[in-house]
DNA sequence: ATCGAATGAGACACTGATGTCTCATAGGGT
DNA sequence: ACCCTATGAGACATCAGTGTCTCATTCGAT
């Protein structure tokens, strides 16, 4: 009947279509329907079919990214052990979401004046309670807030996810980069 | 006759448009040529007469926003004293043209398949030297790439920048968050 | 007061993207 | 072998933004 095997008679796999959408979105903010539809692979009537409008395919493509982000802040287990580990481990988690992060960062300016959405706010919430755990136990500098270090990080995310993908930086150095910077500075420490 | 006087016959400024309009577009990038038009105070057809599309508005864009930057280089002297201190003077002499700067830096992965502006990458070239010169005198670490570093920078400018526009920092903090963050990093040294 | 240049407002045609529809076809499920 | 559904391709109307033009008006210069 239909069960579950009933769902994967669409042979257009929903999410593979937000991944390519997503990775085009990213490099051409105004990309086409037609243009996302043929990086998806797909009819533009698919994609209609499955997407409403454009409106609709943001809000799912902001979907898929709380969803990732989410499942990196869990995988990433931001709550336990020592919050400088924990940061380089949110780094590592986050990495692939990157090129999405950034674009939905930078989207969602798009829908200013509607009340933030709720999923970014809790994912805020859940990051900079990292931080501020870290400033309690000593191990983070005070006198950055930190909500800033929450932007911090999502800037320099979106930085390193572009200068990979810009070829200015090693994909492989993106989690160390960006760690270290985000940890250590630039400057050089006296002991190291 | 006509000298400069003759200039200021039109009451539009120029400069004055354009700053208008980058303000419009770092919140809206996706603003139309009207609303444009209506955040500097002028007709669209004014705006015609004086950017022929919203292509030349972007490039005018642009230029601007590459004098700005050159100017802020200039007024920091990147290459005089300690580098540490150089990088202060920079983010102090860039805060102002951080929402440009942002708008500007993913505005340009439109262009991609160009060639990289020279403009751009005259400024890259200076703010990379002055991280390499840094590592060089042993101020900076020298895992961490001058070209990474600069990113770094732009991302940090246009987080703060952002995160200042939503009144997530204020906006006097703008400069000491990025410059410590940058030079200091998140952690907690062992000695201040 | 007069002249000239620039402006604002609106009309207009044009273009590109969007969203909807139809129809033939391929491909799983039975 | 037979359905039945989803798909791709294309046609189509619609819409929003763009770029150009005209014309009346404002404002500074003389």
């Amino acid at each position: 009947m239909s069960h579950r095997v009933y769902d994967r008679l669409m042979s257009v796999d929903r999410t593979q279509v937000l991944r390519a959408a997503a990775a085009l979105l990213t490099r051409k903010a105004t990309a086409t329907m037609d243009e996302v539809a043929r990086a998806a692979g797909i009819g533009r009537a698919t994609l209609h079919r499955h997407f409403a409008g454009r409106d609709a395919l943001v809000r799912a493509l902001e979907e898929l990214g709380l969803q990732e982000l989410e499942a990196a802040l869990d995988t990433a287990a931001i709550d336990e052990g020592p919050e400088d580990d924990a940061v380089r481990r949110l780094v590592a988690a986050v990495e692939p979401v990157g090129p999405l992060l950034s674009f939905l960062v930078t989207e969602n300016q798009l829908f200013e004046g509607d009340q933030q959405n709720e999923g970014w706010a809790r994912i805020d919430a859940r990051i900079s309670a990292l931080f501020r755990r870290g400033q309690e136990n000593g191990v983070f500098r005070i006198d950055l807030t930190p909500a800033w270090l929450t932007e911090a990080l999502y800037g320099l995310v979106g930085a390193g996810a572009w200068a990979v993908q810009d070829g200015r930086v090693a994909a492989k150095d993106f989690q160390y980069m960006i760690v270290e910077l985000l940890l250590g500075g630039a400057r050089r420490s006296v002991e190291k």
